[in-house]
DNA sequence: TTAGGGTTACAG
DNA sequence: CTGTAACCCTAA
């Protein structure tokens, strides 16, 4: 394998594939620009993100031209075997619930514009009635804070990549139209009867241990049921997705520190933020671990 | 600025 | 020498 000059680290690898994943493939200029991705790709340019995609492509099993021109010029073989177009890992599959959040071609060229907006304000439009049914099932006393509303909706659907900011956005408009009350970082459905006067101020801090639970526990079967069901999947697909959920994951991450910084700053409960913070790091590194199987079969 | 052909550097 | 990954050049 190849040899390198400036060899391009995980992490670069990672913010390249999130950056497509979020402005589609051939934005490099738009890439490079996203202050989330201009930290970790800072010394690279936009020639450089494309190369370093065309060559993802290649080595991905999708036989994108690079590999066809140099074929060609090597001998004029035939091209091998070879089925043809450009491997289409997800085309149908992507399943369920949300297909219609970003599903970027993390390698292998050949991808459709992709509609980030449009799919983002069908996910949004969904968010209203998640976040409800997510606070009524779970059904905590003082009401439910961020942690376990995401814990819920993560457990049931396939959130988007921007789902935190999303959820973040919903639940402060939803706040502020007078559909739920926050209190100390909890969230509870509307008014109507708010029974309990003492929730001040350390309530929280063991449901806040109790929400961080869930989580692992909830995703933890999860991925056993993912592990289940991808048997029978090429090293191809697995990469393929694996490349996905780790661009997704590592965005994920990325916002989650920014909110629990956000809200270190805003002078909000510390450890509320950071107990978050390792929820949502948690449940993405195992969302991670099962997508990275999942889907393709 | 981007896509793609071409070149250089290096591992096997 | 060959394949691969990073880098370069240039048309559009």
């Amino acid at each position: 394998m190849g040899a390198p000059k400036q060899r391009w680290t995980p992490e670069e690898e990672a913010a390249l594939k999130a950056g497509v994943a979020k402005h589609g493939p051939g934005k490099w200029r738009t890439i490079l620009r996203d202050p989330e991705f201009s930290v970790l790709l800072r010394l690279r340019s936009n020639v450089d993100l494309k190369d370093k995609w065309r060559n993802l492509s290649v080595t991905a099993g999708g036989y994108g031209s690079r590999e066809k021109a140099r074929m060609a010029l090597k001998k004029g073989r035939h091209v091998p075997k070879v089925t043809a177009e450009p491997m289409d890992i997800d085309a149908n599959d992507m399943d369920s619930v949300d297909n219609a959040v970003i599903d970027a071609k993390p390698l292998a060229m050949a991808v459709e514009p992709l509609q980030v907006g449009s799919s983002s304000e069908k996910s949004v439009a969904r968010l209203d009635d998640l976040i409800l049914e997510a606070i009524k099932k779970l059904k905590e006393p003082s009401g439910s804070n961020k942690t376990a509303i995401a814990a819920y909706i993560e457990e049931q659907y396939w959130p988007p990549a921007d789902f935190q900011r999303l959820l973040s956005t919903k639940l402060k408009a939803l706040v502020s139209s007078g559909n739920l009350m926050k209190v100390n970082q909890k969230y509870r459905i509307a008014p109507s009867s708010l029974s309990l006067g003492g929730k001040s101020t350390k309530v929280y801090s063991t449901e806040e241990m109790n929400g961080e639970n869930n989580v692992k526990q909830l995703t933890k079967l999860q991925v056993d049921a993912e592990l289940e069901k991808m048997k029978g999947m090429t090293k191809e697909e697995a990469a393929a997705f694996a490349a996905k959920a780790v661009a997704e994951a590592e965005v994920a991450i990325a916002e989650a520190e920014e909110a629990a910084r956000v809200a270190e700053a805003a002078e909000t409960d510390a450890e509320a933020a950071k107990a978050f913070l390792d929820a949502v790091t948690s449940t993405m590194k195992n969302r991670n671990a099962a997508f990275k199987m999942l889907r393709a079969c």
